[in-house]
DNA sequence: AATCCGTTGTAACATTTGTTACCGTCTATC
DNA sequence: GATAGACGGTAACAAATGTTACAACGGATT
């Protein structure tokens, strides 16, 4: 674990705080689909994201999602930085959306390092600041975009995310986490296909030029 | 001011440290409609809101905006907090909903105390924690609501802001705070109208019963 | 090969939202 | 009281999105 922490974090953490985390982190390995955290959940630990990628998903009155953003390496999930310390439920669902590494910090730490250490309370509001702007983000592209905009968008990152040119999905998954119908999505990605954008087929979508 | 903040901090913040903000920090006042901060600009300290409240607007790429929530006494901008830990420009417009009245803290302070102070700690994390709370509950209605659900919605908030059943937009405000056109609004207005929940009047809207 | 089931394509239609256009009313100002 | 401009009501239409239904296809299983 302290070589991952060392390759991922040196830059953001001071040797000594390294150490800590270290000494009272635990190493946990999550695989693609695996569900990390459910709607209603308490939270008794923190993770840093070591590698992969986890993406959070907001649920409407129906149990129909959509998706929020994704965390990457480096990331650590800010909603659950508050519902740690606030003993609050979690507002989000997380999921793997690669085969993840983490490492989980206990709440009482993070409580202590934010008065001991300086870098750790820069990671802490850095955090903040980042998933403040995701959800930005996403208030743009659900606010101000239509759905063909939203659709490229999702595949673009989505292939961000994944490091390849092709997108393991059935047209039924993209509608779930676009919050829309999967003939809504057929629909818009054939158009895409027409134009010669992308490559459509069953069950994965080859990126050509988006 | 150490009475403002007496009345409004004393239950966050110890003594020590309501001191030390009435000692560095200074007090506005804004009128309603003045505008407190426009995206792109830097920011140089942080407010904290005595009374009154504020509205927090995004922009799109056509000059549009949407409002994304109010705050209230108690609270403090959250996009400030890292905007100014990271000299970053600011992605939100803000602007007076109410006279209002708010204490500045100078930057430099808010590190210091970040360190100092559990409570200051607290405070600031808990914002954070409110303000992507704020967040999600708008991305829920952008992305699961109707535009009349959403209406009524926006209308509640108004109320509760402004603390009186009268609303005094126009309809052409509202529709740019939804986003929207004035048409729909209108429309929809008319409807909630006929239905016996609003009464509308020029310049003006009275809640009955939403 | 026959069957089943998940996936995709597509048409037809419904609903929601946005746009344009026009008119009447109110208010401030001259 | 004449006029101009902001405000609101409404119709007619356009565009975007959602819904229902059905057919074709592929892969897995029997």
């Amino acid at each position: 674990m302290i070589n991952d922490l060392r390759t991922n974090f040196s830059h953001l953490f001071e040797d000594s705080l390294i150490e800590e985390i270290n000494k009272v982190g635990s190493l946990r390995h999550v695989s693609e689909g695996e569900k990390l955290i459910e709607i209603g959940d308490y939270m008794r630990s923190m993770p840093l994201l070591v590698s992969g990628a986890i993406k959070i998903l907001r649920e409407d009155g129906e149990g129909d999602e959509l998706l929020l953003y994704f965390l990457e390496a480096g990331d650590t999930c800010a909603m659950t930085l508050t519902c740690c310390l606030g003993q609050k439920k979690s507002e989000i669902r997380a999921i793997a959306e690669l085969d993840t590494t983490l490492i989980m910090i206990p709440v009482q730490k993070m409580e202590e390092w934010m008065g001991k250490f300086r870098s750790w309370r820069n990671f802490v509001l850095s955090s903040y600041h980042t998933r403040l702007m995701e959800m930005l983000d996403t208030i743009d592209s659900i606010a101000f975009l239509n759905m063909d905009e939203r659709l490229v968008k999702y595949l673009r990152d989505k292939q961000k995310i994944g490091g390849e040119p092709i997108i393991n999905s059935t047209h039924q998954e993209i509608a779930y986490e676009l919050h829309t119908s999967r003939v809504v999505v057929s629909r818009l990605l054939k158009k895409l296909e027409t134009m010669g954008k992308i490559e459509l087929n069953r069950n994965s979508i080859r990126i050509i030029a988006l």
